[in-house]
DNA sequence: GATATTATGCGTAAGTTATGCGTAAGTCAA
DNA sequence: TTGACTTACGCATAACTTACGCATAATATC
């Protein structure tokens, strides 16, 4: 299905349209797109869904609410921009970046949902691959099954680590002998942030 | 469909036009090209965007906005396609894949000049995060400096190594305790691919 | 070399679509 | 019934595309 040409402005309704979807799980209403815009009249976004609609960008269902859906993928847009949320090392939270910066993937690693990267430091997963300074593509997940590499919160604290449910708790095994083994407990604050799907080394 | 000849000019507005579009998303309007290219008439864009028209170089929907649209070869999606061409492992040929398929890397990963992929067999390089069914991204090179990262043949076989030049010749070192150094000298027939400058996981 | 044709670039204004305002009716669920 | 949404319609203006003319430079043809 061939799609048809958008303007800027549509455009950029098209995609605030897909990042607050998958960012709540459902989709604006009029009223939201509005004010996110900042304008006035939902006349507008009536016709601004309207055209998205014809050049084949968007599906709705009549009289439905909340039921815009994006087709396919994101229009080109250059690299697939992820945002680059900081530095994960071991025993430290992830450490925010002063300007939002973004790094560039290739669409194929990216996962479905909401992805970021965050850069390594440190040597406590040298055993995999992943090196002090290189990137890792993460997929947001609360969620992780055993020996998947994950983003992990312990107390406040960041870590990249295979993920391993045992007996009491959860394990997160380093791969470096010289990087203990962190034991999750009840005691601890525990949280997943996602799952590694790749990893990007600029030499 | 053949297509027509064009002169650098109108090659030039071309393809301003699908980088723009590549960049963005969407196409640029008439007042953009013009301001790109330094002109000052509208007509002059639409003289030459009648002349690729007809040439075959270009679509337009009648009085649609932004809706130029390049035909021919333009690499889909935002990353960047580069030949794989094969596999590299320590002491055999580059091992010739059976379809001429590509990597989409990032754009900023990629060198000056020719670029190419290769799958790495083996664990040589280990000691670099350089694992097993990794993907280099190689700039085409035929020279080296000490200590850079090198896809290289020797004696017909290729390998991934780092070049160090010693009196007397070439040491191929790898980056694995286990997997000897290669030694070339004048005897051997030596020759440099390229420099690896990334390497690409996907988990 | 002379002539014809094409490419280039300026300008202008008409024609068409996109944008944004507003409003009220229609629809659905609580 | 009410509130939260979607839909349809009208109006005005801005932004874009199109068509046309003019002049000159560059290229092709005889």
């Amino acid at each position: 299905m061939e799609k048809g040409a958008i303007t800027p402005k549509q455009k950029a309704m098209l995609d605030y349209i897909r990042e607050f979807t998958e960012s709540v799980g459902y989709a604006p209403s009029q009223r939201e797109i509005a004010d996110h815009f900042g304008y006035s009249s939902l006349g507008t976004i009536q016709n601004y869904l309207v055209r998205l609609e014809r050049a084949g960008w968007l599906e709705r269902s009549w009289n439905a609410k909340r039921a815009l859906k994006t087709i396919g993928a994101a229009p080109a847009g250059g690299g697939y921009e992820l945002p680059m949320l900081g530095f994960v090392a071991a025993g430290r939270p992830i450490e925010a970046v002063e300007s939002p910066d973004t790094l560039e993937v290739p669409h194929t690693m990216v996962g479905r949902g909401e992805n970021f990267v965050l850069r390594v430091q440190g040597d406590s997963m040298v055993g995999d691959g992943i090196l002090d300074g290189d990137m890792v593509v993460v997929t947001k997940s609360s969620h992780a099954n055993n020996g998947q590499t994950v983003v992990a919160m312990v107390d406040g604290e960041a870590t990249v680590k295979h993920f391993h449910r045992v007996k009491g708790g959860i394990e997160l095994r380093s791969a470096n002998p010289l990087v203990p083994t962190i034991n999750v407990t009840s005691d601890n604050d525990f949280r997943i942030e996602g799952i590694v799907v790749g990893v990007i080394r600029h030499c």
